[in-house]
DNA sequence: TGGGCTATGTAGACAGTGGCAACATCCCAG
DNA sequence: CTGGGATGTTGCCACTGTCTACATAGCCCA
């Protein structure tokens, strides 16, 4: 008793949103197509002008919830960590490995410059991530375990390090193969690199352990 | 008495090359096409066949072209400084600098990934420019500057920083807005997060003057 | 001298793309 | 009911990368 397809789909933009991201992952963000979107969905090639208004605007749909994503992955990867400086190196691992798990979706929000004017909720989004990492900042700044700076600054730097590790590691620049030696190159980067606040800190302690 | 343009260009491959690192600096490496490269250099559309086998080769040969300015570049501020420290540093801060001029060109060099099968040259440049951090890396240790460990894995330590830093840059994510700040940033990463040998180093000593 | 071979450039065609406009269908508010 | 707005479709356009066939020119060798 199955209705043959009704004219009108229901929720084409979840649908949509979700082939995307599932052919991103198949043929990369380059090519990624909006006619094999809407062939994917079983819908006319037109289809997805009615959701997206184009195609930079469903990638930035795509890339808004990759944000969602990291940011998840993040908040999770700190919140098993009791250690202020653990939970920020946990949370740049959690970004590490979200680049790993999802390249071309790491790629499709970070490849291109964001709009805030454009995509307003994308450029929201990514802040959100951004946030995740300047809290877990001062935490560290709280407890003395970072030295006291702008903890905007010293956000942007834990991110420059996991970004440059990240975007290297899925270009195929690191000569590690897996990703367990890849993770295990961002943890030394973390550990040796991090601005620690060298006058007392916890890491040191548990170093040697 | 000016000849009328001969049937043959004499040598459209390097005029090719130029037009394509002029276009891809005004548009963009995604609006770059083929065929406004063939219209900038006044041939038809297919001429540029006869030189790259397609267009992902003539990419690959704005890269490597980019790879060898990389290289020069970082070389040069690494020879303008004595301390071997301020070498590494500046040849990160070098690396930074040439993203932030020109930042198309830094695009295609390193979002795709490099394939040394395909693109043989391209990897070869890739590696010379990451041979020029392998070696200031091992001046540092050589004069006991650096932790001692292998120094593929600090080189790329460093690579992650400052690539971490430039694509950050380059897609508009860091809130600085001038050049100069941006490399002010780069230097503060790279001076507060350098795993300098802390049994003595001189960094420290010129750290407070 | 000249004849042909090869490198280089041209012309045309094809499938596929993003996007626009015009039309079709459906659902719901009045 | 009914008509209008939301959603989907069809057809079209300019443009792209790349293929095949053809044109031209320079050069080597008979």
């Amino acid at each position: 008793m199955e209705r043959s397809k009704p004219y009108h789909h229901g929720n084409l933009r979840e649908v949509l949103l979700q082939s995307a991201i599932r052919l991103i992952a198949q043929v990369g963000p380059t090519a990624f197509t909006l006619r094999e979107v809407a062939r994917q969905a079983g819908v006319s090639h037109n289809a997805p002008y009615r959701h997206f208004q184009d195609k930079g605007a469903l990638l930035a749909a795509v890339a808004t919830q990759g944000y969602g994503e990291l940011t998840d992955a993040m908040l999770e990867a700190a919140s098993k960590e009791l250690n202020v400086l653990d939970r920020l190196k946990h949370a740049g691992l959690a970004y590490v490995s979200f680049a790993l798990r999802r390249p071309e979706h790491f790629t499709v929000m970070f490849d291109a410059p964001v709009s805030k004017q454009t995509h307003p909720e994308a450029a929201d989004a990514a802040e959100r991530a951004f946030s995740v990492l300047v809290s877990l900042v001062k935490g560290c700044q709280d407890k003395k375990q970072l030295m006291s700076r702008d903890p905007h600054d010293l956000a942007l730097l834990a991110w420059s390090m996991v970004h440059g590790i990240a975007k290297l590691a899925i270009t195929g620049r690191l000569p590690y193969r897996s990703k367990a030696e890849i993770l295990k190159f961002a943890e030394f980067v973390i550990d040796d690199s991090l601005p620690i606040d060298r006058r007392r800190n916890i890491r040191s302690q548990h170093a040697h352990a």
